[in-house]
RNA sequence: CAGGGCGUAGCUCAGUUUGGUAGAGCACCUGCUUUGGGAGCAGGAUGUCGCAGGUUCAAAUCCUGUCGCCCUGACCA
């Protein structure tokens, strides 16, 4: 057996401007454990095929060993983070994953993180966090260091191991309790002018936008919930496709796009009028037992879930000043969903579900409530959704009594303004967006659905952190303030997840050039005849040479078991040595993604061939 | 957390209803043949049937408990 010399070893002698050379890896001396079937428990394609092409194993729920193909993968994202990372700015650091937990207690992120926060003890009793992400520890970290607005602004970010305890880890790489987040904080004086948040949201903007561009991955930015600050504070990067767990709306006129539950709907005209005209209707109960579901009612009244109205009891949520209310009925269509972040902003404060026991008592007949419910209740407030404020339909709608609905509710009769709640009655877009509602950016147009998968999330915290853990700066006039924050998260893991989930066929992975662990793959077809051995050798070195990462199948397989593991690990190019190609002069050069056997190039082509095919 | 499903060889699974010697295909090892899309023949190796109790002459199979994994939902900076 011949000693293969490492053809990758850098010169010794430094050079301040390099040139990336190749590496050369030999299929025989490194792991890929391919698979023939997928381990029953993968539901999902990114999930069955990365553990078929042998480049993740899972450890436990939520949890996997990142074998070599896969760590490959993760550092070429990486490493495109990184530049993007500081060519806007940016400086890269490392933080611990453990942290004592009084660090997220200080926030108040101990309690509104919950059981998600991973907790455990050290033997000496003290109660320590695996970190979810850092604000508190690198606001720990600055309040010390920083201490004049002269250091400002500043971003800083790293890359590293993450930990939630998810309660359902699912679909392999894409929900994790333990995955590679890029996490960078951002810490100005101001919100607007030169160095304030604005221009570093800005300038993340651009550099998630170029990551995700360079990783070759289709993508969607939406607005997401806006922050403390108002406006659009908040995007999430979404990777466009089907298997995605986000579905996402967007404006095809404007380009607007959102979150289901973060998106406005436009104008919808709305009347409690019944308006001339209209038949007059009788209200009539009907016995409504053991009717679980909305459908199941409207089914049995023969009435649409369009035709009815739902309403739904709710509190303000603890410790917010509601200003004296002490219940809120939200009423959408039956075929609609409430948006709780949206009742939130039509009263002016957080609700919650009400709680059912306090519910009852207060005289609501749970499960058979109507908007007549708010008559007679003080303190309650109603908002309407404008699709169900419609004077002119008759609804189908609770009884207020158990086990009974009516029909024939009309608004103007039924529902006439409660002089106990005076004022407390409100129409407002409170419901969760759909496909076919009107575009709030543009009058006329419909908003479509795609699903989608959130790889990046950037966001204008605003000074909740560093108030709360008191990092503030002496500014120019000698006053102290609070340092204003963003943060700006990438999924690591899940955006490799998400290219395979983008970029697949029926064969395995198809990777772009950007993240593929290798290039090229050079299928050896006689790996033991000393000709195409050494032909494989020199022409991966050639390969190198040209900067391409170059995976050689040595195995002593047979040829139909190579092809299938190549398309299945799907390196964007394969060169095919065998006799055939060389009898007419060259290897075969065949893409990943094209269909077919591929066509014999000749040796002096390949590496100007496999350069060009990258480029595409 | 609620509902459902699964745990038997490295992988896919049969066997459990009706208790009676632990199975198949693929993968693995050896030899021969074969060599451009998951080969053929011959031989070989492979298991605390998730774990712990219980019932029984006898438990993968029945009972109780427990752990793990998956799916749907709830949840998700």
């Amino acid at each position: 057996m011949t000693i293969q010399t490492n053809q990758t070893t850098p010169h010794a002698s430094w050079s301040p401007v390099t040139t990336r050379r190749g590496e050369v890896t030999r299929w025989s001396r490194t792991i890929i454990p391919t698979l023939r079937d997928a381990p029953a428990e993968a539901t999902t394609p990114s999930h069955q095929l990365l553990l078929r092409a042998g480049y993740i194993r899972q450890v436990a729920a939520g949890v996997y060993d990142y074998l070599p193909l896969a760590w490959r993968s993760l550092r070429k994202v990486s490493e495109i983070i990184r530049e993007e990372m500081n060519a806007a700015g940016g400086s890269e650091l490392l933080m611990p994953a453990l942290a004592p937990i009084e660090l997220f207690e200080e926030t108040g992120r101990a309690q509104d993180y919950g059981d998600d926060l991973f907790r455990l003890e050290d033997r000496h009793g003290r109660r320590t966090a695996l970190g979810p992400t850092h604000e508190e520890v690198i606001t720990d970290f600055l309040r010390h260091a920083v201490t004049s607005y002269r250091q400002l602004p500043l971003t800083l970010y790293q890359i590293q191991t993450k930990f939630r305890d998810e309660p359902r880890p699912r679909a392999g790489l894409l929900r994790c309790r333990e995955f590679i987040m890029k996490d960078a904080y951002s810490f100005h004086l101001t919100v607007d002018g030169p160095g304030g948040l604005n221009d570093a949201y800005d300038a993340m903007y651009r550099a998630y936008c170029n990551v995700f561009r360079r990783c070759g991955l289709d993508f969607t930015v939406v607005e997401a919930e806006s922050g403390p600050i108002g406006g659009s504070a908040s995007h999430e990067f979404m990777v466009n496709c089907e298997t995605g767990e986000d579905t996402i709306l967007r404006c095809p006129e404007t380009g607007y796009a959102a979150n289901v539950e973060k998106c406005e709907i436009g104008e919808r005209p709305w009347s409690f009028e019944s308006g001339a005209g209209v038949q007059p209707v009788t209200l009539q109960k009907h016995h409504t037992p053991d009717m679980p579901g909305i459908d199941i009612v409207a089914g049995h009244l023969r009435v649409t879930p369009a035709g009815m109205l739902k309403t739904l009891v709710l509190q303000p949520a603890a410790g917010v000043n509601s200003g004296g209310v002490k219940w809120v009925l939200a009423i959408v269509r039956g075929d609609h969903e409430v948006n709780l972040g949206k009742v939130r902003d039509a009263v002016g404060f957080k609700v919650a579900l009400g709680d059912e026991k306090a519910a009852r008592q207060a005289g609501f007949a749970i499960g058979y409530v109507s908007p007549r419910a708010a008559r007679g209740t003080p303190n309650c407030m109603l908002v309407v959704d404008p699709d169900a404020a419609q004077g002119a339909s008759a609804w189908a709608t609770g009884a207020d009594e158990p086990d009974h609905h009516v029909t024939g509710f009309v608004w103007s009769r039924d529902c006439p303004d409660n002089p106990a709640s005076a004022g407390y009655v409100k129409v407002a877009d409170i419901r969760n967006a759909q496909v076919g509602d009107p575009s709030p950016r543009c009058t006329g147009a419909r908003l479509v659905a795609q699903r989608g998968l959130e790889t990046g999330h950037i966001f204008k915290l605003g000074s909740k952190y560093s108030v709360a853990m008191g990092f503030s700066v002496m500014d120019e006039s000698q006053v102290r303030q609070p340092v204003i924050m963003g943060c700006y998260g990438i999924g690591v893991s899940r955006t490799m997840a998400a290219c395979v989930e983008m970029s697949h066929d029926e064969n395995g992975i198809i990777w772009p050039a950007a993240l593929a662990p290798y290039h090229a793959e050079i299928v050896l077809m006689k790996p033991d005849e000393p000709v195409h051995a050494a032909l494989a050798e020199r022409l991966a070195g050639d390969l190198a040479d040209a900067g391409l990462d170059v995976l050689i199948d040595d195995r002593e397989e047979r040829p139909g078991v190579k092809f299938k593991d190549a398309d299945l690990i799907g390196m964007p190019v394969r060169l095919t040595i065998g006799q055939k190609a060389l009898d007419a002069g060259g290897v075969e050069f065949k893409p990943r993604a094209d269909e077919g056997k591929g066509e014999v190039v000749g040796l002096d082509l390949v590496v100007g061939r496999c350069l060009a095919s990258l480029a595409r």
